[in-house]
DNA sequence: TTGTACGCGTTATCAG
DNA sequence: CTGATAACGCGTACAA
């Protein structure tokens, strides 16, 4: 790939006049940069961004450590991300960690290695999370944050989020609600768990610890939870499940047992699974506003870098909605 | 961030005896390395790719190029890639073209200044590929291909899947055949729509032209165009859809006019649409090894990196596979 | 086993 | 408006 010095040498200019066509081009007469313009056509030249990257200090990437990217709403978020990025002039640069804590850290250190600008992640494990504030890199945290750290995050509002849903319930007449959440360690998995309490508390209704089970966020597990719940003598009239997988899991046990949603029994969730639209009945759900989060998250990571001495951190929270669709039957 | 100097200051050693720590431990006493390798940890030192690119002429990145991040398929893919990539040692760049071939044109430019040392790219158009191949950059084909031109790529074998699930069809009665298909101008389009045509007249069933509409393998087209044709006085008994967001379209539109799959029509389509398998009926389809175009895709890239006087370029075309749900019934 | 000098492709600085 | 020179952080060749 052609070099500055290739262009310049072919246009009888010194490299400084292809480079300040480049950067300042009206430091440069009109008729040099025509000349210029041309032969880096010719060559088809492209700066190399990795020079430049050395002297600038600055590699106008972004790395995104995300943990599924299959997941429906990560891959959309990271869309969002992407688009934004894009229009400021930064190219992503992207990695699975498939929640391994291990994996993730040694993104991280690739990232670092590679200089990019700035770091936005969907952390597993609190470590990376460490390793990066004390590193001093521009970080935004997404979806899964730690409060009481000094570092911006962007996030929905989870508790609220499982307020409404359980609310939703109890306002359908459901007492009993099994609840299908993961293993009480992530952010999002907590504040849920708080919201749903709350609700209940607030209302007085009874919360039975046999209704609430821990299913790692995985369909499987989910799937044999729902099979027992409804197998058992007092079987909760309603379920909420934490996330999308469990959702699917549950649809499953509900189908395979030959019961019907709502009619045997209602079911709600946090996400909207895949091709909820098509299918009946619709899942009622908690619906994440993706594409502000993405929006917000990379604004924040370039405002921080293009602006360092900023030090007041941004903690976000969007509210999220709730849709409601025919899982859920009223009860006496 | 603290550099190759940092260390060897702190570590009293010169910066080879650094570098050499890092790339050439059998050429160091062990005792230093111990030395070295402590400092490092506590100055939390990465190696600076940038530089180490620079001099190397490498950069150990893979740039990636997509149409759209958010359809199953292409996600799926990139997981698969991503995985075996950074198992070579390769990171990659992700960006999204919204199927827009000046943004694609954009992303190609944006990665060879960032000097990746190779690009998997799902093209949309022609412009692009040609433009690689005159850069001379490592590149590799996917999905949408062209014959006849000298380069890498890897495929699936869209005419078989397209006369497997066309004999499917006729072997179940089907004569009146609905075809949902794109604008006739990417690859993949036009050998399902040889597929399905060779199938037909192989079995001597005539192919009306007014069953066979170009959807541009969008939702809402396909939706259209499947509530007339269920209008029409004369109604296709089986309906065939090339991509899965038509499929949806279909689905959406048979609902609508309150019709019902397999008993008043019936649908298959290529790929799997979201949520097909906890969903009733489930949609017969052909699905395309996405891990397997995937590595294989990877592998050939990463080869030609590593190995770059290789000449003879590899064309690839994986078989899919039929998978028979619900869909489908079976007519007189 | 360890160190010195140079170059990778670009930009900043200073001089003309 | 244009050009010469140094520097960015690291690896390679050669020397000690």
């Amino acid at each position: 790939m052609a070099t500055i010095h290739d262009v310049a040498r072919r246009a009888r200019v010194s490299v400084m006049t292809v480079s300040r066509v480049l950067n300042k081009p009206d430091k440069v007469s009109a008729k040099t940069i025509k000349k210029v313009k041309r032969v880096m056509d010719e060559l088809g030249y492209q700066p190399s961004q990795v020079a430049r990257s050395l002297v600038k200090r600055r590699t106008n990437t972004i790395g995104i450590v995300m943990p599924d990217i299959k997941n429906t709403f990560f891959n959309s978020w990271f869309r969002s991300v992407e688009k934004y990025a894009r229009l400021s002039g930064y190219t992503t640069l992207l990695c699975n960690t498939d929640e391994d804590p291990e994996d993730e850290m040694k993104l991280v250190k690739t990232f670092l290695a590679h200089r990019v600008d700035g770091i936005l992640i969907v952390p597993h494990s609190e470590e990376s999370v460490k390793y990066l504030m004390k590193a001093k890199v521009n970080t935004v945290l997404i979806d899964r944050v730690y409060e009481g750290i000094d570092i911006d995050f962007v996030a929905t509002d989870h508790y609220e989020g499982a307020v409404r849903l359980t609310e939703y319930l109890i306002g359908s007449g459901h007492r009993k609600i099994g609840v299908l959440r993961g293993p009480g360690i992530l952010f999002p998995d907590i504040e849920r768990h708080r919201g749903f309490s709350d609700a209940m508390e607030k209302n007085k209704i009874e919360i039975f610890s046999r209704y609430v089970h821990n299913c790692e966020f995985m369909e499987d597990k989910a799937f044999e939870t729902v099979t027992q719940l409804l197998q058992d003598g007092d079987p909760p009239t309603a379920i909420f499940s934490f996330n999308s997988l469990m959702t699917i899991g549950a649809i499953k046990a509900i189908s395979s047992l030959g019961l019907r949603i709502p009619r045997d029994v209602s079911l709600v969730g946090y996400d909207e699974i895949p091709g909820n639209e098509i299918f009946t009945p619709g899942i009622t759900h908690i619906k994440q506003p993706i594409e502000e989060l993405g929006r917000n998250a990379t604004k924040i990571l370039i405002a921080r870098i293009e602006n360092p001495r900023q030090k007041l951190k941004q903690n976000i929270f969007l509210k999220p909605e709730l849709v409601i669709r025919e899982s859920c039957a009223s009860v006496a």
